[in-house]
DNA sequence: ATGTCCTATTCGTCATATAAATGGACATTA
DNA sequence: TAATGTCCATTTATATGACGAATAGGACAT
């Protein structure tokens, strides 16, 4: 059973009671918390932490909102299975990321950028104005002058797949920006101990020439050959696991 | 000004006030019916809507888990920009599909699925397990039973690609499942004017075959072979739109 | 021109009461 | 027995009223 003060669920997440009680829950339920166990009813919830029930309905009901539960009179609220959760839901990524960092999540989201972001690249070499040229070419050099390493490269990185992204035109796939960037974000201490593929450079510089100069075709496989190497590091640190899947990039 | 009464709201989308007016809510905003006004006050809510604030107050917590406002004090409930709406959100995705159907958003949303099914397919011809072939094949036999055309072959095709996204293993490309699905079926008007793709019997067979065979290259390129063809389809719909994009898949 | 303070407005929170829905227990009936 | 109807307890759903907290914007002083 958690339990919280109201002052904790102010300063969970920094806005106010039910945004902290939002954060709370959901990262209760990410921790698999509730699974063998019934979700507490209005008055507990209430009660546990503090709060009034309003409160906690409007909390839940943002729960509600991200696939994370669902209520009904007499039967109560329940979480629901993984599979209705949103995830591409920020915060229900982050928590997910935060408190249950595996490999296999890592590998998993890595997998989906393999797929997304290489189109995305196509078609930003198609699309792009010339705004968000040179959005990407302002995260490149953002890169290299964080030679330093550590967070600055990481903001930097992220700038650029997100100016990407948005060069795309495309409104999903500019969606995933929040959703790499949460997950570069999440997983620092994880590709931080890759290290050495985050300072790569000449094959980010290779994308964004690709998408300048309007080759498609390059900068798809300029950016697959990014991601991909993403990939074999994650195999390589845990390989049992990675199938035939690694091969097959090869 | 949107006004409905509590009559409507429950009828709206089945469940009960807080979602009636939920959905109503978000209608209104994804048509632009806020753009260039105000959004009401709770107060104001609750009256044009005949519902009690807590009803209000609870809709609006949900929009805010969706991204569609921001509520602070003394500024009011705003709409946030398009670009921070969740657009995987099934909702969401169902009010915007629901309202003014666009070729743009058709064309973006098959972009998308072009990203994600032909790596979806490469995966779960490597890792799907028994059943998830099994369900594969039944997505597939239920298409050939449906000849007649119509809902029934359109729910067949909607679960042969679920069952492929599923065997994937991937839970962010099982994610895709509920948006393929509330996409294919909000677009089904438009699809049906575009006849003659969604029978492509063979053209299943052939991804469906592969991946049974474990051969996820081939599994990969059938079923981009498939989403291309709806893309042609709309290209061709409205040629001038396209740009070189559909230059660049042939 | 700038900084300080005040005030009205709006969301945030709490408390309480009543309605609606539903699963189960129990009684009724064919 | 088995099917069906009735009632009850529990939990969410809704309504209402009150007060607190935060802040945008104006009034005012410097």
């Amino acid at each position: 059973m958690i339990e919280t003060t109201p002052a904790e669920l102010r300063l969970n997440l920094g806005r106010n009671l039910t945004h902290g009680l939002l954060d709370a829950l959901g990262r209760a339920i990410v921790t698999g918390q509730y699974d063998n166990g019934a979700f507490p009813t209005e008055a507990e919830l209430a009660k546990q932490h503090g709060v009034s029930r309003s409160v906690t309905r409007e909390a839940v009901k943002m729960l509600t909102a991200k696939g994370l539960v669902s209520a009904r009179p007499r039967q109560g609220t329940i979480v629901q299975p993984r599979s209705s959760w949103n995830l591409f839901d920020t915060d229900v990524l982050r928590w997910l990321l935060n408190r249950k960092f595996s490999l296999d999540l890592l590998r998993q989201f890595n997998q989906l950028r393999s797929a997304i972001e290489p189109e995305a690249a196509a078609l930003a070499a198609l699309l792009a104005d010339d705004n968000e040229l040179a959005a990407i070419n302002a995260g490149l050099e953002r890169m290299k002058a964080a030679e330093t390493g550590g967070e600055q490269i990481l903001e930097a990185d992220i700038a650029f797949h997100v100016a990407v992204l948005k060069g795309s035109k495309n409104p999903f796939f500019a969606q995933f920006q929040d959703v790499v960037a949460t997950a570069l974000r999440s997983s620092i201490q994880f590709t931080n101990r890759l290290k050495g593929h985050s300072a790569s450079i000449p094959d980010h510089a290779a994308v964004a020439h690709a998408i300048v100069k309007r080759q498609p075709e390059k900068a798809r496989a300029a950016m697959k050959k990014l991601v991909s190497d993403v990939l074999d590091l994650i195999d390589a640190a845990e390989p049992e696991k990675s199938g035939k899947a690694a091969a097959k990039r090869r």
